[in-house]
DNA sequence: ACCTGAACACCGTTCAAGT
DNA sequence: ACCTGAACACCGTTCAAGT
C-alpha cells in the first residue's frame, strides 16, 4: 500500500490539497473553496496550509494548472485508439454528455468563469480549448474533410455547448443533433 | 431625473444591491460578491444590508431570478423582428459571439456553475435554456425544417458554445462554422 | 519536512437605536 | 422605510514553536 493516508499523522503534500479542493469546487462553486475548512477536512489546522501554498490564491492557481494538465491528458486518451474517426467522434459527443467529462463540468464552467478575471484561468482554457479542437480537427483530416478546422470548431462548440443545456433533454434529441452534425 | 442617487441619503432599494452584486460576480465570480464591500461601494454600511435581505443566501438567490427574466427577456426581443428567419439566425450567433451575451459570459458561466449544487441556479438556467431553444425551434419550424426540434438543439448548443470557446479565434473560422450550421 | 496554537484582520450576521 | 454602530463568529494569514 503506497500512502495509506493514516488516520494519525496525517503527513499532506500539496496533491492532497488540491484534490480535496476539487472536492469542495465541484459540490460548492469557489466560495467552497476555503482554507479552513479544507484543512478540517484533512484532520489538519488550516495554519499548515501556509507551508504547502503562500496563500488561497497559490492554491487556486496550482488548480487551474492541475485542470488543465488533466483535460489535454484526457482527450488525448480520448482520441488516440484506432477505432476509426467517426465512432470516435460519436464517443466524443458521449463522453461530454454523460461521461467523465459531464461530472466535472461544474469544475470546468467554474474556471471558465473566472477565465475573464483571472489569467491564469484565460491560460488554462485556451490551453484545454487547443487541444481539443486540434484533437478533432485531426479527426475530421483522417476522415478527408475540407475545412476540417472549421469542422472541428462547430463540432466541439457544439459538444461543448449541448453539455452545459439543461440535463433532463432527450437522449434522442442529442442523438438526431449528433447525426446531423457528424455526417 | 429620476431617483438621481444622490451622495447623501443614500436610501437604495433591493435592484441597487442586486446591480452592484452583479458588478462584482462579473469582475471577480462568486468570491467578489461580499456584503461589506458592495455596502462600502453603494456607501452605506454593510448593517444596512440586512434591511433588504436576510442574508448573502438571499442576495444570490435574487441574482438568479433577476438574471433568468433578463435572459428570457432578451431572447424574445433578439427573435420577434420580422426579418427572415435566416438573418435572424446568423444573427444570434452574433450577439452570442461578441455582442452583449458576450459580455455577460462571465455571469452566465458563474450561474450555470453553481446549477449543480443549487437547484435555484438549476431552475434558472432551465427556464432560460427552454425559452431559448423554443425560440430558435420556431424560427427553424418558420424555415419549414424537418426536425427543427433537434436544428433548435445543434443550433443552440453550438451558439453557445462557441461563445465558450478561447476567444482570439478566426471570425473566419466562426463564419464557416456558422455557414455549415444554418444550411 | 510538516504541523500546532495563538494572534490579528476582515467580513457575515444580529440587533437596538437613530432619521 | 432605511440606515448606523457595536457586538460576535468565522475564516485568511502570520509566525514562533513543536516533532
Amino acid at each position: 500500500m503506497p500512502t495509506p493516508r493514516a488516520k494519525k499523522l496525517p503527513r499532506l503534500d500539496k496533491r492532497a490539497w488540491i484534490a480535496a479542493a476539487f472536492a469542495e469546487l465541484a459540490a460548492h462553486g469557489w466560495d467552497g473553496v476555503r482554507v479552513e475548512p479544507i484543512a478540517a477536512t484533512l484532520g489538519v489546522t488550516k495554519g499548515s496550509f501556509y507551508w504547502h501554498f503562500t496563500d488561497r490564491d497559490a492554491l487556486v492557481g496550482a488548480m487551474f494548472i492541475r485542470w488543465a494538465e488533466g483535460r489535454v491528458r484526457a482527450i488525448r486518451n480520448e482520441t488516440t485508439d484506432d477505432d476509426d474517426p467517426r465512432s470516435l467522434l460519436y464517443r466524443l459527443i458521449d463522453l461530454y454528455a454523460r461521461g467523465p467529462h459531464a461530472q466535472g463540468l461544474a469544475i470546468e464552467l467554474a474556471i471558465r468563469g473566472l477565465a475573464r478575471a483571472d489569467s491564469r484561468a484565460a491560460d488554462a482554457v485556451a490551453m484545454v480549448d487547443g487541444e481539443r479542437l486540434a484533437r478533432v480537427a485531426a479527426l475530421f483530416a483522417k476522415l478527408g474533410s475540407k475545412e476540417s478546422e472549421a469542422k472541428a470548431f462547430l463540432f466541439y462548440a457544439f459538444v461543448f455547448g449541448q453539455s452545459l443545456i439543461a440535463g433532463r433533454r432527450d437522449a434522442s434529441l442529442r442523438a438526431a443533433a449528433s447525426a446531423l452534425i457528424v455526417e
